[in-house]
DNA sequence: GAACTCTTCACCCGATCGGGTGAAGAGTCC
DNA sequence: GGACTCTTCACCCGATCGGGTGAAGAGTTC
């Protein structure tokens, strides 16, 4: 399943260099948009995996402004595009937190680079804030069984021993058990540590 | 005060090209490394801001080997310099989640591009872990004193109520005073959930 | 000075947790 | 069949937690 991604750019010939590029790496472009207004007025039906901006468009909003706009309200991923690195520029769209930046003029290679590591890092952080056995398993060199990790999991939900123990239709020392063994493999000594451990 | 760098990069002229840049722009070179070997050897002793790996480096391992282990272990922020920008290096590069990407050959807007928003990412990311009192203020629209907010503090490290009684030096029953207090502004019934809901 | 908040602390109680020992059945591996 | 792991559960105990009531001193506000 093709990544989708969603253009705002109001040179022509970048936009469709830009589109080409993009279809020829697999990638579905949505919608290219040459002003600000048309594209915050489709933003709320389009649910794009990542957005390039040029920063330098012409309408009410720059390409800063319209990264600010989608980082608070929507929290899409998103790159720049520009020609502009001098420091004034990069200090107001650093702070946008963009998930990459293309310095124009810019290749295939350049384009490829940027997106892959901005739509991994996007998922990745998602991902990040839900347990996962295997990285919790590679990052401390431990195996845990399957039980151990439904356990955890139930605990990092913020369940008592009892609420969990009801979930899976054990003993409450069934549980306890299992957690006894977490502490262990995960030299915590309580749950809150544990909680904290693996999120 | 300068942020602090580490380079690894095996070819003498980068090197110094790097160097020459960074100083240029102000960061602090701790120290450049042209094998992984004596790299992973001074590690530990210093405490960069930042990493700059080339991919393609001589030694033991090559840079998105050390990126790995500088994620896991270390848990710096890193750039990748690399030529190469062929997808199945961008496939092995991407997983380390780099905090940037450089494609050789680079010039100064490039390295000043991706330092400053790898820096100000990273920044930012660790922040969002971390406790703020007025963030969760007007997240849940409540207000905390500055005594609960300590306690509040305390209790994410993971303490119990003895050991946050001794850090504050007072009563224990403060503590589950300020705690009792912390779980009806925050409508949590144990410490579990408070922690979770924080951060 | 009265009303208010903040901070401190005490006592109580029942529920839960952490830690330990022991054990039994199911399944896999050799 | 024996060794092993995984899962299940029981009982015990001391420590801790959650929740409640009550209260006293310090400080601010009006």
């Amino acid at each position: 399943m093709a990544y989708k991604v969603v253009i705002v750019e109001d040179e022509m010939l970048i936009r469709k260099q830009l589109e080409t590029i993009l279809r020829k790496l697999n990638y579905e472009v949505l919608q290219s948009f040459s002003n600000a207004d048309s594209f915050l007025d489709m933003l709320p039906s389009l649910s794009p995996d990542i957005i390039l901006f040029d920063i330098n468009i012409k309408g009410s909003k720059n390409g800063i402004e319209l990264a600010q706009i989608v980082r608070e309200k929507y929290s899409f991923p998103f790159i720049f595009i520009s020609s502009y690195a001098d420091p004034a520029t990069i200090e107001a769209a650093k702070i946008t937190r963009p998930n990459g930046y293309v310095i124009k003029p810019f290749d295939e290679r350049d384009i490829m680079m940027v997106m892959e590591i901005a739509l991994y890092n996007a998922q990745s952080t998602q991902d990040a804030t839900q347990l996962n056995k295997e990285r919790i398993e590679t990052k401390y060199s431990i195996s845990l069984t399957e039980r151990e990790y439904i356990t955890l999991s139930d605990l990092s939900q913020g369940l008592t021993n009892g609420q969990i123990a009801s979930k899976q239709f054990v003993s409450i020392n069934t549980v306890k058990t299992h957690l006894k063994n977490l502490y262990s493999k995960l030299e915590v000594h309580d749950r809150i540590n544990l909680v904290k451990k693996v999120l």
